[in-house]
DNA sequence: CTGTTGCGTTCACCGATCCA
DNA sequence: TGGATCGGTGAACGCAACAG
């Protein structure tokens, strides 16, 4: 093995090389300060260390951006590379223990989860690891990467798309769209056709503030508009209009297939050739290597599994 | 206990650049 | 062209750690 030089170590701030990343992440000096959570003097100071030590500008202002010089470009990966070693080597801990740890985790789940998946991985936890305690929120596209970065959250669940460099995902389960309405009120015979479908009144999931939530697109491809009457983040009270209202409610499928019949409401596919909404387990890069969250991402998956077998038992 | 050192902060000021 | 914004620099100061 390379031995380490300790004596030249000594002599670099290695806290030199957080400030060059976060140069390299913001290409700002005022706001790679307000990352690391010191001054903009501060940070400017380490940048001229950093300019004296590697004897190149390393980041040269062009306009409103500080942009990096091919040194500086060229460092990036090592330096990235030495912070990431530094990160997994602080973070191992011992093997997690189901049995006897007592630990807290905090979740984010998107509300479907929240009442699809949730209950039963806590029903799960409890008796492999009586321990362990959870703390759910909500967490949607737009708070997500906040929560993940403020810490405020270890894991996240749910349908959040494009992850940022700092995170990874991996996907739990593809989702698909599944439609319910009261057949009292509205007299169809299912499987709908795609007519039937496309000319009634829907109501639809959404968390961004408009009628049709991030579905828009996927229906935008299928080259389909919907008559969008009303959106709510709670399932529930898509369920409970359609069970007053004449109206298509249009939801994940598995929440479909469980909710329907307890509203009196008819389950059936969506008549569209739609895509797939990739539901994902989302954690912070720098909890990679924690054991315990390893294994809580590890019972999801199985807790998930059991849900999906049971679906299928079902329908 | 005291002086030294290192580091970060506030403050003030300057220069470069952008933009209305 | 002047105001706004941003980066760079230096002085003064506070604080904590450390050595003697």
């Amino acid at each position: 093995m390379k031995t380490i030089d300790h004596f030249n170590l000594r002599n670099f701030d290695l806290n030199l090389l957080i400030a060059f990343d976060a140069m390299m992440e913001e290409l700002n000096v005022t706001r790679a300060a307000a990352r690391l959570k010191i001054q903009q003097p501060a940070m400017s100071h380490a940048l001229k260390t950093l300019r004296m030590l590697f004897d190149d500008e390393l980041f040269v202002r062009v306009g409103q951006v500080m942009k990096p010089t091919s040194r500086a470009i060229s460092l990036a990966s090592r330096v990235r590379s030495v912070l990431q070693k530094a990160e997994d080597a602080l973070s191992f801990s011992e093997q997690f223990s189901p049995l006897t740890e007592q630990r807290t985790f905090r979740l984010g789940f998107s509300s479907e989860l929240e009442v699809h998946l949730l209950p039963e991985l806590m029903t799960h936890l409890r008796k492999v690891a009586p321990g362990v305690r959870v703390i759910a929120s909500y967490a949607g596209r737009q708070n997500l990467h906040g929560l993940l970065e403020r810490g405020e959250i270890d894991l996240a669940l749910g349908c959040f798309g494009e992850q940022g460099q700092w995170h990874r995902s991996e996907v739990l389960f593809a989702e698909q769209l599944a439609c319910c309405f009261n057949p009292a009120l509205m007299p169809f015979s299912t499987p709908l056709s795609q007519d039937d479908y496309l000319n009634q009144p829907h109501a639809l999931m959404s968390f961004s503030g408009n009628l049709m939530g991030c579905v828009e697109n996927a229906f935008n491809r299928a080259g389909a508009t919907l008559n969008a009457v009303f959106s709510a983040q709670n399932f529930l009270a898509l369920l409970s209009f359609a069970q007053n209202s004449p109206v298509l409610v249009t939801l994940p499928n598995r929440i479909a297939r469980r909710y329907c019949a307890m509203f009196g409401l008819v389950y059936c596919e969506v008549p569209l050739q739609l895509e797939v909404f990739p539901n994902s387990i989302v954690w912070p890069v720098n909890a990679e290597n924690d054991p315990a969250l390893e294994w809580l991402r590890e019972q999801i998956r199985a807790v998930n599994q059991r849900i999906e077998s049971a679906d299928v038992m079902l329908h």
